[in-house]
DNA sequence: ACAGAACGAGACAGCGATGACACTAGCACT
DNA sequence: AGTGCTAGTGTCATCGCTGTCTCGTTCTGT
């Protein structure tokens, strides 16, 4: 078993009978090379299996890099993954290799694993925030590495960020309940102490303000308890001695939470998620959807952009959400509720 | 606004009053070095920022890779993105980082990527392979870059893999059904062709074969247009003359186009799908159900381990698959059916 | 007290590539 | 003939870092 070493180009020019810049030159095609010593050089690099090296490539050029990195919480969620996906695809447009990195949704982890990819020196770091403070890259920055908050803005950092409407997404859902006749509408997340919850639940209230409902806490299950089942918290909140007869579900684990525990009830009250997933048309779910990939699409671009020209204006970007009606957000009160 | 750029190694020396390899020495914590001028490397190091050059230090180290490139279809397939999990998750135990590279499970878009990763100098390269034939990463296996194929065993190159029992799984639920009187069993798949799809319809006879049932090729849809909703092959296939008691669906997405088609139907057959998905619970839906986690957990440890010893035994590893009974795969066939 | 080990730190080269600059040959023009 | 240009190529230094070698100092044992 020969093991060989990786031809360089200096292997490359001796076979050819040139310089190593010359082979240089032959690769990155900035300058005017003799077509017959372009021939050459290509016939003696192809014998070499020979495949510039990038890495050496760009230590040389003074850091162009290749690569961008995204720090995200976890792989598995179907979100995020679809996040990676539309930045994966933009950046392969503009040649760039995408590094992940998870992070276990943990404050640690974020620093933890930033601090590796600013070794591997990306171009750009994209992520979903999830500690309170972004301030630890507020230095990296200023170093030229940009930084791109993708559904939760950065805190205390100059970073651009992408984020969904997301008042307006649960502002739209719970005014859709009420017109159908709903005044009992429970909320429910967990966690629920990330902003796209507070802002959702901000919308949630403003809906019920503006049709002259008042707030209830009994209704609003804002949980911050990983363990906690979404399932199990819907079955308690629909044993109450007062039920409500719609409920709002902050996110798609909560959502699929809601239908498992909805499912086999005689008179299940009207549901609406946030976030769509896969199945949740054969399952009749209404939600308010958006599109995740476009957001990783939007935010590879802006780091694209940066990379470019590190000094423009920060760009905030709010991505529209549609409420889309598959049945389980028409269902009207049930008639014994609807009048209290 | 101050563009400052990166400290290096020197500048930390500089102001440290140390030599450079001294500061490297500081790092690399191979060497010995008095208390006293760690500290003031360390402050020095603090002060200015500085955060080693990952890609210098293993250019100068000779290769020792830093990466590993991961080569899939698309990171929206849901079997694709757990296997990268997975993956992501192993490697970053060892103190790899993963890079990912979509393909759109087409053959140019694999050798295009896997180009693109080998220029970054990965130290291994797992992929899904999508084409006939991956001789053409032959050379750089002998150049020292091992390849793992992951749920499809890599063809005309010596590679280490992992993939499923993909007969025995097949085989295991068709058994399931007759079992339970069917003989009329569909098996839908789209594509078909691939590795994955071959073995699994291999599963499927030898299990008709071991009770005597001739295979039929009525029920044998096995198709390879992306273009063609696995929705409709179902619905197309059920109103025929002769319809099957029982469907096995090759993949997740032709389960869930299997389940749309069916949902309403009066007495649906039943059904079992190959792979498992989120809400399949919820639906009720039976699958021969496996670890995609778990997958890209071994194909990254072998991964780990090739790039510490390059010249062991190639591994082929098989890992099990297991019938998950939800009720769609528990049906018994209707009456007027199942004596023909 | 002195040889030899052990420790701590610097000088230098070089990983694989490229930017800056220099140089030659050939040609067009005055 | 002399000048200026251009096309095509080579030399050298260097990106940020570390392996190897070297050297001065302190410690150890007899």
């Amino acid at each position: 078993m020969a093991v060989q070493t990786r031809a360089t180009l200096h292997d490359v020019a001796r076979l050819a009978g040139v310089s190593a810049k010359t082979v240089s030159r032959v690769y990155s095609q900035r300058d005017l090379v003799a077509p017959d010593t372009v021939e050459r050089v290509m016939s003696a690099a192809k014998r070499l299996r020979f495949r510039p090296n990038l890495l050496a490539q760009s230590l040389r050029r003074g850091g162009g890099a290749t690569t961008v990195g995204f720090i995200m919480g976890e792989l598995l969620n179907p979100f995020y993954y679809t996040v990676a996906a539309g930045i994966e695809r933009e950046l392969a447009l503009h040649g760039f290799a995408l590094i992940v990195a998870t992070t276990d949704d943990s404050v640690e982890g974020e620093a933890r694993v930033a601090d590796t990819l600013l070794s591997q020196r990306v171009g750009a770091l994209l992520m979903i925030p999830v500690g309170e403070d972004q301030s630890y890259l507020e230095g990296e920055r200023q170093l030229g590495t940009p930084v791109i908050a993708i559904d939760r803005p950065a805190r205390d950092l100059v970073a651009d960020s992408v984020v969904l409407a997301n008042r307006a997404g649960a502002y739209e859902a719970t005014r859709a309940l009420i017109s159908r006749g709903h005044r009992r509408i429970a909320y429910i997340c967990n966690p629920a102490s990330v902003y796209t919850q507070v802002e959702r639940v901000t919308g949630y209230r403003a809906a019920l303000a503006s049709a002259g409902i008042d707030p209830d806490p009994r209704w609003e299950r804002l949980l911050d308890d990983p363990a906690s089942s979404p399932e199990s918290v819907v079955r308690d909140l629909m044993v109450q001695p007062s039920v409500p007869t719609a409920i709002i579900a902050g996110n798609n684990r909560v959502c699929i939470g809601a239908v498992r525990a909805t499912l086999e009830m005689p008179a299940p009250p009207a549901l609406i998620g946030f976030d769509d997933f896969e199945t949740a048309d054969v399952l009749g779910i209404s939600v308010v959807g958006h599109d995740p990939m476009e957001m990783g699409r939007r935010a590879a671009r802006l780091a694209v952009e940066r990379m470019r020209d590190p000094i423009g204006f920060t760009t905030q970007l709010e991505l529209p959400t549609r409420l889309i009606a598959r049945g389980s957000g028409e269902r009207a009160p049930a008639l014994s509720e609807s009048s209290r």
